[in-house]
DNA sequence: ACGATCAACTGGTCTGACCAGTCGCCTGGC
DNA sequence: GCCAGGCGACTGGTCAGACCAGTTGATCGT
């Protein structure tokens, strides 16, 4: 190594471990390493205290570190302890959203950023799916259509579901919950805006198209067309959500078309 | 909405609030709304007390629930209070970390998804690319062929480096942000592996051709071919990191090429 | 047999204390 | 005049002990 070979030792700089992280650590390793896996229990706080040897306080901050990553669940009065959960994609979300809600990113990057995750679970989607995959999209794009006239927030709802099958049929669990977390994280941004536009009346017009969108990637799927469906999503988050992005950022979704 | 129309009214199952959580959120809420910017000081924990009115144990474990989400930072003995770090990126790396060493999501997984969002940056990247980025990269690659008979070590920092500078020039900091989360935990999860094949001898034929590749990638880049760097992208990674894949899963890798 | 009661827990919060650091000021020696 | 050193007055980290409200399961009275 370069520092080495210049002579020197290459003291690490020390930074003092505190008590509540290595607590922390050792509650975390043991769940990441499948002793106490989803459902067990943590021993009651005051137990911690006896085995950890340290003041509640420490333990406390070291549960709420955990709890904060969504690795535990504690409950009040529950003589069991608090509850593990194990990994949960909760906290991708929670910090994809945030990356959305600070401008470190704007929505137009969240949205291209949809754009190319949604592309490409569908491109895969198209290569790996099963014959039951595809029955459950037929089942949901009827359902659409059966609610679009008088149920739009059903039709919200079968949408979503329709795009999470899609994910998961992609194969790649990583890419449907980066997917979803996005998807979550345009909708909490957005939110607003579209609503206004539901309800100023072209509602059903959008929910009509949407349905022949959706029956169009069912068939790309089924024709294991990947670059197709890929094309499709695209398209469709593009007309969607560009008139909602500013004119000049509106380029950037452009490149993400093609 | 459909469980009103049945006659319901729909009341929210009500879940106590912690009084560390208000803390915590109101404090976020500063972070994220702009007040309270990176490099701005909190005030002390026990000026916080006075402040919110509550005891010092909820002030530190709302503080504590802000540390692990990598907001802010403290030090003892700091007179100024924690400092505030703004939303960070590491977040994301440690949520996918996890989720990579949970049996939640495998490593063809992992592989699989930097494979997209490389290809996918790549792409943009040769289509919004500017003129100094070009030059950046360029100098990358010359350092990475200066550096390539004796220091391995330096190679690899420059090679994360010119993946990086790729990522920048897609113009979209929250994909760049995920292509650095999932390689970093690629790196995490497979180091072992990799620096013991270095050491078997086929170190310095690797890193000739990951140099022509870098290349290749920058020729790609300069003539716009956006399809051409993401298919060279794709490819690269798939010979890195196929052999090192268990046989079952490489089909999902392979599905990912095209 | 069964429902109300109660005691022994739980986690959530507060108080007050101590420690080891860190910093600013102030002083004494140059 | 200036600088080194020391002396407080802070900081965050940790601990101990207490109280509260909620949950639970056994116990008791009917």
């Amino acid at each position: 190594m370069s520092a080495e070979s210049a002579g020197q030792i290459g003291f690490q700089p020390v930074r003092p471990v505190r008590a509540y992280q290595r607590v922390a650590e050792q509650i975390e390793e043991r769940i990441l390493g499948g002793q106490l896996p989803p459902g067990s229990r943590l021993p009651a706080e005051r137990e911690l205290v006896r085995q950890f040897d340290v003041g509640r306080s420490t333990i406390r901050e070291a549960l709420r570190v955990l709890q904060s990553s969504g690795l535990i669940r504690s409950r009040p009065g529950d003589p069991l302890g608090a509850e593990v959960l194990g990994v949960s994609p909760d906290t991708l979300s929670h910090a994809l959203g945030r990356l959305a809600r600070s401008h470190l990113s704007s929505l137009s990057e969240l949205i291209q950023f949809r754009m190319v995750l949604d592309a490409e679970s569908y491109r895969l989607a198209a290569r790996l799916h099963t014959e039951e995959d595809l029955r459950r999209l037929t089942e949901l794009a009827d359902r659409m259509e059966e609610y679009l006239p008088h149920d739009p927030h059903a039709f919200s709802e079968a949408d979503a579901q329709f795009h999470r099958v899609v994910a998961e049929a992609s194969g790649n669990a990583l890419l449907a919950l980066c997917a979803r977390a996005v998807h979550d994280a345009v909708v909490d941004a957005i939110e607003g805006k579209l609503v206004r536009a539901k309800r100023a009346g072209d509602a059903s017009d959008w929910m009509r198209r949407s349905v022949t969108h959706h029956r169009d990637v069912l068939a790309a799927l089924r024709d294991s067309d990947g670059a197709r469906a890929a094309r499709l999503g695209r398209e469709a988050l593009f007309e969607h959500y560009a008139p909602h992005v500013p004119a000049q950022d509106r380029e950037r979704l452009r490149a993400a078309l093609d």
